[in-house]
DNA sequence: CGGTTTTGACCTGCGC
DNA sequence: GCGCAGGTCAAAACCG
C-alpha cells in the first residue's frame, strides 16, 4: 500500500468510527428530527465551511425534489431509493445539479453508481456528508470489506451492523473523488433491533492500537497495525491534550520512511479538522 | 474470550 | 460466454 493510499484509508476509517452523539435512525418509528435539525443549525453556526457545503447540498435538494421517489427526513441531503416506482438515475440528478453548482464555483459529488441488481432493489439511503458530522451515528459497525472503486482514488469500505447478530443493516462509506471533504454513506437494509445508546455503540469498538505506525513494508501480519486504527482511536477516545500528546510522542515515527513530513502536516491538519468537528474544538489546532 | 480490522479469494450481476 | 467491477466471505492476527 502506498503512502497516500494508507493516508486515505486511515482518514476514512477515522471518520467512520467517529461518534459524536445521538443520530437519527433509519427505523425509528417516531424520530425526533427537530433535534437533528436544531443541532445541525448550531453546527453550521460553528463551522462556516461546513455551512457552505450544506447550503450547496440544500440547493441540490431543491433540484432533487422533483425526482424523489421517497422523501426521507433523515437529513436534508439524504436520498432514499427503493424498488423504484419511478426509475431514477442518480447520475442524472447529479448532472443537473452540477450545472447549477458549477455556476457557483463549487463542487458536487456524484452518488454511487447503482447496479441494477437485486441488491440495489433493496431500500437504501444515500447520504452525502461532509467530514465527521454525517458519518457519525450511534450504531456499532463492523468493517467486513474494502474495495478500490474504479474511477475513484478512494476505496469504498463496507460495514455491517455489529450491534445485534442477524441484523442485516449495511453501510458503505466512500470518499468522493471530486471533493474529498464529502463522503457518500450508503445505508442498506434496516436494523432488526432497537437503536443502541451511544455508550452501547462504543462498547463494540474496543480495538486499540498502541503501535501507531506500521513499518514501511506491509506484510499481512504487519498491516494489522495501521494508521487508520490508531488515528481513529485518537479521534474517538482521546481528548484534546491526549491527541496533542499523541502527536508529539509519535511524530518522530512518521519520519521513519513511512509518511513524509509534508504528508504528516496534511495528516495532522486534516485530523485536527475532523477532531474539531467531533468535539467542538476549533481554535487550538493547526490548520493544514 | 469475544470483539475488531485487514485483505486475498470468491461470488454475482451486468454489459458486450 | 467472457470479462469486469462491485460486494461478501473468511482466515489470520490483534486488542482489552
Amino acid at each position: 500500500m502506498d503512502e497516500f493510499a494508507c493516508l486515505r484509508d486511515w482518514d476514512l476509517e477515522a471518520i467512520v468510527r467517529g461518534n459524536t452523539g445521538e443520530a437519527t435512525t433509519m427505523d425509528d418509528p417516531n424520530p425526533d428530527f427537530s433535534y437533528f435539525f436544531s443541532e445541525q443549525d448550531e453546527l453550521l453556526d460553528s463551522f462556516p465551511e461546513f455551512s457552505e457545503t450544506t447550503r450547496v447540498l440544500d440547493d441540490l435538494e431543491d433540484l432533487y425534489k422533483p425526482f424523489y421517489p421517497v422523501f426521507h427526513p433523515l437529513s436534508p441531503h439524504t436520498i432514499v431509493t427503493t424498488s423504484p416506482p419511478i426509475p431514477i438515475e442518480p447520475e442524472q440528478v447529479i448532472k443537473a445539479s452540477e450545472e447549477k453548482v458549477a455556476l457557483q464555483g463549487l463542487k458536487v459529488t456524484a452518488a454511487p453508481k447503482c447496479k441494477k441488481s437485486k441488491k440495489s432493489q433493496n431500500k437504501s439511503v444515500v447520504k452525502q456528508v461532509t467530514t465527521a458530522e454525517g458519518l457519525d451515528d450511534a450504531w456499532a459497525w463492523r468493517k467486513y470489506g474494502q474495495k478500490p472503486i474504479k474511477g475513484s482514488p478512494y476505496p469504498r469500505s463496507y460495514y455491517r451492523c455489529s450491534s445485534s447478530k442477524g441484523c442485516l443493516a449495511r453501510k458503505q462509506v466512500e470518499r468522493s473523488h471530486l471533493d474529498p471533504a464529502v463522503f457518500l454513506v450508503t445505508y442498506t437494509a434496516e436494523h432488526s433491533h432497537p437503536h443502541p445508546t451511544r455508550r452501547n455503540s462504543l462498547a463494540g469498538t474496543t480495538r486499540k492500537n498502541n503501535s501507531l505506525v506500521p513499518p514501511p513494508t506491509t506484510t499481512r501480519h504487519q498491516k494489522k497495525t495501521t494508521c487508520s486504527s490508531s488515528v481513529q482511536q485518537s479521534m474517538d477516545l482521546k481528548k484534546e491534550e491526549d491527541f496533542l500528546d499523541w502527536l508529539e510522542d509519535d511524530s518522530a515515527q512518521f519520519g521513519d520512511g513511512w509518511i513524509p513530513s509534508s504528508d504528516l502536516e496534511k495528516l495532522i491538519g486534516l485530523e485536527c479538522q475532523h477532531f474539531a468537528l467531533d468535539t467542538g474544538f476549533t481554535d487550538d489546532f493547526p490548520h493544514p
